[in-house]
RNA sequence: GUGCCUGUAGCUCAAUGGCAGAGCGCUUGACUGUGGAUCAAGUUGUUGAGGGUUCGACCCCCUUCAGGCACCCCA
């Protein structure tokens, strides 16, 4: 052990378990992005760093992002998320799309960041996304398709919740309370942070941010708001169009989201743990309505979300909803050897098992019974066939339920039937 | 990149500076053509790594690696 060489910092080793646990829910993803008519692609997990240092801050990139020379000396980056991508995709084939187009996919992505409960280094990511259209409606259709998703594994109202808020909205809030547009990074940001910090190294931090003491009254009755969205006509239209999609009980109105990103421009949203379990967001998103143009297309508006697979990960495990049989052996039936004079019509038997649809493991060398029997339970594989000398003398196989215990001995040419037969 | 905590058998964890242990697991047998249960026996280690202090280090000190938590950040 002492000398094996260990993985690398922020990566996971995916056994069997856990990657069935990633392709189940890569199928579900799947299956929810498909039932809203979303088509899947996916980008290179290579990209030149100059695609993100154009959008995210350039000293942002060279500090989270796995940034190298390739041979050449040019500067490439592992991806660090996936929109930038997408507009860069959109934008090369501009005219040639339909609009509103509807995307989906899920791949791995890297940031060097420090490792701990809920981040890695390299993780996958669901992103869902909508091009080509500007309507709160459209907003909408992202969110119902996450709250869709939330249904699907179980996780009701008590488990997560949608909080929203609109960029322009907060825009104008801020404007109204005499805050300058200079300032309005460095404030959203102060926002952000309101519940990571106590209430008066808050304050002071607000203040230092350059607010006025009034301005930090009247900005924290305006975040206490509950009704604030109601003088957004984009906000009413969203939770309405969110009401006749059925998904309102998963949704709020938060006038202190803001999210990180620069591009969002209007809606913007992110999912949480109601219970706090996990302290980071489930997903985020919003819209994006100048990030084409920003790429070098004309001007398209977007909408989409990401979710990262770890802390979705940690919390379907809390809830226990990861389905029970993750990483089982996919064998319907082992067959044994007997002993080596028997093997080969043990391999042969197999090898017509196989070749009638059904998943045959041949223990692979002559051992005790109880051994094999032994090893097939440990692996929950249901049912097992034995060719000894009495079957070999009469062209038979004994089959076994290993799960009641029940066995039969057929004639060899009917077993594939009868094993289907006792798989139901 | 910063601070704090942790690291002992495959897993979960004990051992006040004085012989490295337990439970679970694993192997074998009771049962040489039938698994799960039971019982019995056996097995499991460079105490994360490297250095230092000491007659003697799992224990104290330094360094390093890894994990956790909080910062930073979350495109």
């Amino acid at each position: 052990m002492k000398n094996m060489i260990q993985s690398l910092k922020g990566t996971r080793d995916f056994y069997p378990t856990e990657m069935a646990a990633r392709t189940w829910l890569y199928q579900v993803l799947r299956q929810i992005s498909e039932s809203f008519g979303y088509q899947e692609y996916d980008g290179p997990f290579l990209e030149s760093i100059n695609l993100y240092a154009a959008k995210s801050g350039e000293e942002l990139v060279k500090e989270q992002s796995f940034v190298f020379p390739d041979r050449g000396g040019d500067l490439i980056t592992l991806r660090p998320e996936l929109t930038p991508s997408l507009a860069r995709m959109v934008a090369g084939r501009q005219g040639q799309l339909v609009y509103p187009l509807r995307w989906w996919s899920f791949g791995p992505f890297w940031r060097y960041e420090r490792p701990q409960k809920g981040r890695t280094r390299e993780f996958f990511q669901w992103n869902v996304d909508m091009i080509g259209a500007n309507s709160p409606e459209a907003d909408a259709e992202l969110i119902a398709i996450l709250v869709t998703f939330f249904r699907q594994v179980g996780l009701g109202t008590e488990d997560v919740l949608v909080c929203i808020n609109n960029r322009r909205l907060l825009d104008a809030q801020l404007s109204g309370m005499g805050i300058t547009p200079e300032m309005k990074p460095s404030i959203s940001r102060w926002i952000d942070r309101r519940d990571k910090m106590n209430p008066e190294a808050w304050d002071a931090y607000g203040l230092e941010s350059g607010l006025s003491a009034a301005q930090l009254v009247l900005m924290k009755e305006m975040l206490a708001s509950q009704d604030l969205w109601q003088q957004s006509d984009e906000l009413v239209r969203l939770f309405s169009a969110l009401e006749a999609l059925g998904v309102s009980a998963y949704v709020r109105y938060d006038p202190g989201v803001v999210r990180g990103l620069d591009y969002y421009t209007g809606t913007v949203f992110e999912a949480q743990d109601v219970r706090g379990d996990v302290r980071r967001a489930i997903l985020g998103g919003g819209r994006y309505d100048n990030l084409l143009a920003d790429v070098g297309g004309e001007p398209l508006p977007g909408v989409g979300f990401a979710m990262g697979d770890v802390v979705i990960g940690l919390i379907l495990e809390s809830k226990g909803l990861l389905p029970a049989d993750l990483g089982k052996c996919p064998a319907d039936v082992i067959v044994t050897v007997f002993d080596q004079e028997r093997q080969g019509a043990s391999l042969s038997l197999a090898a017509s098992l196989r070749q009638a649809g059904l998943n045959v493991i041949c223990y692979p060398e002559a051992a005790k019974l109880p051994k094999q029997f032994k090893y097939a339970d440990r692996l929950g594989i249901r049912l097992a066939a034995v060719i000894g000398p009495d079957e070999a003398a009469n062209g038979t196989v004994t089959l076994k339920d290993l799960s009641s215990g029940d066995q039969t001995t057929v004639a060899r040419a009917e077993a594939a039937q009868h094993l289907k037969e006792m798989l139901g």
